[in-house]
DNA sequence: AGCACGCCGACT
DNA sequence: GTCGGCGTGCTC
């Protein structure tokens, strides 16, 4: 009597597949299996065990191998993706491979990589007849001075660089015993806690009276009101009961000043785990976490999946990063499974930001969330004044009005630092001919190419491509080429010429690209070599310049015009984060934002009424339109390399959708991308919204059903965005 | 997705 | 005569 398995495997297919289980091993659900699947031989997790299958005896395979005794993924993160994977409509094969570090994917084992440890085991003396061997005699001494304290492999290669050969020498004689353990990381305290005000004592108290319990918190604190330091001592309080926490941060690799701040405070074993780590890393660190070796776990979106036997405290910074929604194959939002799992294992969710998301505030409206407030900022600092700068009618040099540049001078007199910021980068968005009118475009996209002047290239940013810069126009060979609008480059050029002797630090991808370049410029800025940053929306995230007092904001028309309905959220966010990085010290600071729309009554409230007034008012015309969060919306995509693929198979895709009328949902479209053509591919979208989640949940749900056996699914690439945040 | 099967055009 | 183009079907 042969025994039957289900199996999640990592294809696009939204179902499992039964195997038979010839195995002496129990069936323990979360382990890896070998599965032989068509031609090839595939991991896949372990679900369970099954009585009976739909699946014909005959057509059964069986099981091959095993993986692990134990297992990878325990039951509470596997049920969290099997409800992710029906919520986000995305096959759920895939789903739980991607909660799995790739190391584990590819078959390694998941065991902790261990430390060598030596130790003298010889008599009370180091003998004489070593003196005939120098470097034996040396380690042996080294050791013999640890007076019976075992030492590691890092602390012997200081020795000698030829340490390995003596200490395989001693250990043979007898004088050295070698034993391995884990080498778990273990953080020590550098700093001790600040006095916290009376905002961020209560915000503790209250997070930590929900100990236990599932409670999720809004912290709505504004910028530089130390946020973090309401998260250390949370921390530090689960921890004192042995429990773990998690942090899910926007992205490390830009937040280092962040994660010093964690070193500094926490004690016991911190691990990290983002874009930056290697597989072996990333493994080992995944694992430190599963097996409850880690305190803390700091991660990016991904982590949010990582298994936490302990897990007593969750919490979500900056909750209203668009970056905790994964913007590809399966599209969740970290931020959301974040709640779910905080559900699923009863304790508290603390989601931080001074800039809250649209669809938090709400949730806090509706009572879902308590809101925790920090009005004040930390120590004298005071919050910097907004104004806005009219720029209609005034000359512009790059970009910037004559009294932006007065102002930059005026703070760099009275020693202070100044921040210009402008959401692109590059030197222009657009080369333009001045005598027959062309841009140079991208031929694989609809976009201009952004002129890279320092490199003297014309990249694509929405597709990479990227070519010399052409002495003439590429349509009618003249010379009068024209660098149209201003991207950070220009504007670091226009300010060295301006300022001659005062040192300038960019900040924007190109600029930091290399290892370590972010960390050098963001030292410049925070120690005042820097005098003037300039930078894109890299600056906004959560960065401490004490120096600051200037913040000149470039080009916020831009969010005013954008194309779909979250522009203006955005606008006000980062209006907001960048303007937090001005005053956070001694000194006060001011924000200038260049305007063609000083009357806009949005820009007009955001600065003299602060964020919770324009999102209140902003928040009441999306419920006048219906719009997310007051009503719920999925997108399906697709996208071919001919014009029209994409439309024909959204209609039939449309067509299923009206015929199945389960509940009041709009279907609309289909209608092209924003940007149709994209890379070399044609786009469009089918928008489905209605006020019932259960309503988009259940026509999605059949329509996976149907959608693969539609003429033309071959030709298209598609995919399902249940709540996206771009519309494109 | 990945892999095989299968049926039509230009080549050693 | 075959090598290989990509349409289509299937994976327990």
């Amino acid at each position: 009597m042969f025994r039957l398995v289900q199996i999640a495997v990592p294809v696009p297919l939204y179902r499992y597949f039964d195997y038979l289980w010839d195995q002496e091993s129990p069936i323990r659900p979360g382990t890896r299996v070998s599965v032989p699947f068509g031609r090839r031989l595939l991991i896949g997790i372990v679900i369970g065990e099954i009585s009976q299958s739909d699946v014909p005896r005959d057509k059964l395979r069986t099981v091959h191998a095993e993986h692990d005794s134990h297992a990878v993924l325990p039951s509470d993160v596997l049920e969290l993706l099997k409800w992710a994977s029906r919520y986000y409509h995305h096959p759920v094969g895939e789903v739980i491979a991607a909660a799995l570090p790739v190391s584990l994917r590819k078959g390694k084992s998941a065991v902790l990589n261990e430390r060598e440890y030596f130790q003298w085991c010889g008599p009370e003396k180091v003998p004489g007849e070593l003196q005939k061997a120098p470097l034996q005699e040396k380690i042996a001494q080294h050791l013999f001075r640890l007076n019976g304290k075992s030492t590691g492999v890092d602390n012997l290669s200081a020795q000698s660089p030829r340490w390995r050969q003596a200490i395989n020498m001693l250990v043979n004689k007898g004088l050295v015993s070698r034993h391995t353990s884990l080498a778990v990381p273990d953080n020590r305290s550098r700093c001790t806690a600040p006095q916290l005000s009376e905002e961020q004592r209560i915000s503790v108290n209250e997070i930590v009276a929900e100990f236990g319990r599932f409670q999720p918190f809004l912290l709505n604190g504004v910028t530089g009101s130390g946020k973090t330091e309401v998260y250390i001592q949370c921390i530090q309080k689960i921890s004192a009961l042995g429990l773990q926490s998690l942090v899910l941060v926007p992205e490390i690799s830009l937040t280092p000043q962040l994660m010093n701040r964690f070193e500094e405070r926490l004690d016991g074993c911190m691990v990290t785990l983002h874009s930056a780590l290697n597989d072996t890393q990333r493994l080992q660190n995944w694992l430190y976490a599963s097996q409850g070796h880690a305190d803390v776990v700091i991660g990016t979106r991904s982590s949010v999946m990582v298994p936490m036997p302990r897990l007593g405290l969750i919490i979500v910074d900056e909750e209203h990063d668009s970056s905790l929604k994964q913007q590809e194959g399966f599209r969740y939002h970290a931020r959301d499974l974040a709640l779910k799992r905080a559900h699923a294992v009863s304790c508290p969710v603390v989601l931080g930001s001074a800039t809250p998301s649209f669809e938090s505030l709400n949730n806090v409206h509706d009572g879902k969330y308590r809101e925790l407030r920090l009005t004040k900022r930390a120590g004298d600092a005071t919050s910097p004044v907004l104004g806005l700068m009219d720029i209609r009618r005034r000359k512009l040099v790059e970009g910037m009005s004559d009294r932006m540049f007065e102002a930059i001078d005026e703070h760099l007199q009275n020693a202070g630092q100044v921040l210009i910021f402008i959401n692109r980068r590059g030197f222009a968005p657009t080369l333009l001919c001045n005598d027959c009118g062309a841009a140079a475009d991208c031929r694989r996209c609809d976009a201009h190419m952004t002129v890279h002047a320092k490199t003297s290239r014309l990249r694509c940013h929405h597709c990479g491509a990227d070519r010399p810069l052409p002495l003439g126009c590429e349509s009618c060979g003249s010379q009068n080429l024209d660098f149209r609008g201003c991207g950070t480059e220009r504007i670091e050029k226009a300010l060295t010429t301006r300022f001659p002797d005062v040192s300038i630090a960019r900040i924007d991808r190109d600029s930091t690209r290399r290892k370590g370049a972010l960390e050098d410029q963001l030292s410049r800025a925070t120690r005042g070599e820097a005098r003037i940053l300039v930078g894109t929306q890299m600056l906004a995230k959560g960065h401490h310049f004490p120096g600051l007092t200037l913040v000149g904001i470039l080009d916020a028309d831009r969010g005013l015009y954008g194309s779909d309905f979250r522009s203006l959220e955005h606008m006000g966010q980062l209006i907001i984060q960048v303007a937090g990085r001005a005053g956070r010290a001694a000194m006060p600071g001011s924000v200038l934002i260049q305007t063609r729309n000083p009357d806009n009554p949005m820009l007009q409230t955001l600065i003299t009424d602060g964020y919770d007034a324009f999102a209140s008012i902003s928040m009441e015309v999306r419920s006048q339109a219906e719009l997310p969060p007051y009503s719920y919306m999925a997108l399906v995509r697709a996208e071919a390399t001919s014009v029209n693929e994409p439309y024909a198979f959204l209609q039939q895709v449309a067509t299923i959708l009206e015929g199945q009328k389960r509940g009041l949902m709009y279907v609309l479209g289909p209608a092209s991308a924003p940007m149709e053509r994209l890379a070399g591919r044609f786009r469009a979208q089918l928008l489905l919204q209605s006020d019932k989640r259960s309503t988009l949940n259940d026509n999605l749900s059949q329509l996976c059903n149907e959608i693969d056996n539609l003429p033309g699914v071959r030709k298209c690439r598609w995919s399902i965005d249940v709540d996206p945040v771009d519309l494109y």
